[in-house]
DNA sequence: AGCATATGTTGACGCTGTCAAGATAACAAA
DNA sequence: TTTGTTATCTTGACAGCGTCAACATATGCT
């Protein structure tokens, strides 16, 4: 019953096996993610919007959980493409590199809030309840930025006094903190990112305007 | 029925009306949070707890959202007096006040991760879920903030050519995402506490160590 | 004393995630 | 082709959740 017609197979007519449920799913589950958020998208809309019963997902994912792991898992490929485009921008002095960088981490986040509060969240990252999958594609992500850390330390656009790992983990946590203020509306809204942008990449970047080495 | 033993009014004998209902909930809820956290506290397992039935609570708080920004209402009592203590430490240099604070707001964080959560978490800042009482004591806390960053900058500790709000967005965002990182178990973990605090400190008030003007 | 109000109780509803058991189709081996 | 295995989809059921309505009891004011 329900309404099984949009969303279905190739063939118009209604066939038993679905074909193709399981991206059916996910693509359908990041609609429902950006409409009603991480605690409205449920698995019994989810299956209905569809046109299957409640329990078919449950073939294809084990869990509400593992669901979510693997729209994540597809965010974060998505972003990582988007990091090393900028990255490899050669065109670009290394300042202005990183502030495309950095704007660009901030738009991701504003443009997608429920995506990236899935995908930074601790729905997932809590209690250990993120899947291998995940983390194979998560991990690499993290260390990516640790990596352009380095290159920016040697390039003297970020102080090299400072550990590496400590440095990128603050100045991505700098970049997630101001992306959850933005997010969920706590003291700065839309209009401030371009100036909170700027000013935090002054204060990162502040001694290569004055040393240039 | 259930246990209503021990979280009961004065009298041993069990009485119709509890007496202290309101409060009482507030601290098992702030237990129940603790160890359940924010997705494990109910309604019903917070009544069953304090010995009463399951919908006594909605006499005393409207709703769930009610209840949480209760909770979440005196954590930020508590935490501008934590922040007022370190801001009016006389005898301590800028720089090391500010190291201090640093390190208490992100303690105060990792001390209590479901409470932090709370307080800044998107359940309630999200979709304007906050109740005009939380409003009244959080705006004000976060008010403080700014003040604070002004007055850093009058000393010469933090760039004054950078604007007040925009500065403590910045610095907030970092405490704020560090303290995320650190809650959510996102590439960092509480042996990184220090060295973090430190490194950040050293980014924002890099200046006067220098200039000392 | 009587009555309004505050407070606490049981019953019920719809929503959720998830398991168990049965139905149907696809596919591989005989 | 037929048979049997497996993948997929179905309905039924259960416990837990927040919350409303209706009813019970105690408190306190007139």
């Amino acid at each position: 019953m329900s309404h099984q017609s949009e969303l279905k197979p190739k063939q118009n007519k209604p066939t038993y096996h679905h074909g193709d449920l399981r991206s059916t799913l996910l693509s359908a589950a990041n609609v429902l993610l950006k409409e009603m958020g991480i605690e409205g998208l449920s698995l019994r809309k989810l299956a209905d919007k569809v046109g299957v019963s409640r329990t078919a997902p449950y073939h294809h994912f084990k869990d509400k959980n593992q669901l979510l792991c693997a729209i994540a898992e597809q965010g974060f490929v998505h972003w990582q493409q988007d990091a090393e485009f900028i990255f490899n921008q050669t065109e670009l002095l290394p300042k202005e590199k990183y502030r495309q960088f950095f704007h660009g981490y901030i738009s991701y986040a504003a443009d997608n809030p429920e995506l990236y509060d899935l995908m930074f969240g601790r729905t997932i990252w809590k209690q250990n309840s993120a899947t291998n999958e995940l983390r194979d594609v998560a991990y690499p992500s993290f260390h990516y930025q640790v990596e352009m850390t380095k290159k920016w330390q040697e390039q003297g656009l970020m102080p090299s006094d400072e550990d590496t790992l400590r440095l990128s983990q603050v100045t991505w946590g700098t970049m997630h903190g101001i992306a959850r203020l933005l997010i969920d509306g706590i003291y700065a809204d839309r209009s401030h990112i371009d100036e909170m942008c700027d000013c935090a990449v002054n204060l990162f970047t502040h001694q290569i305007t004055q040393v240039k080495r």
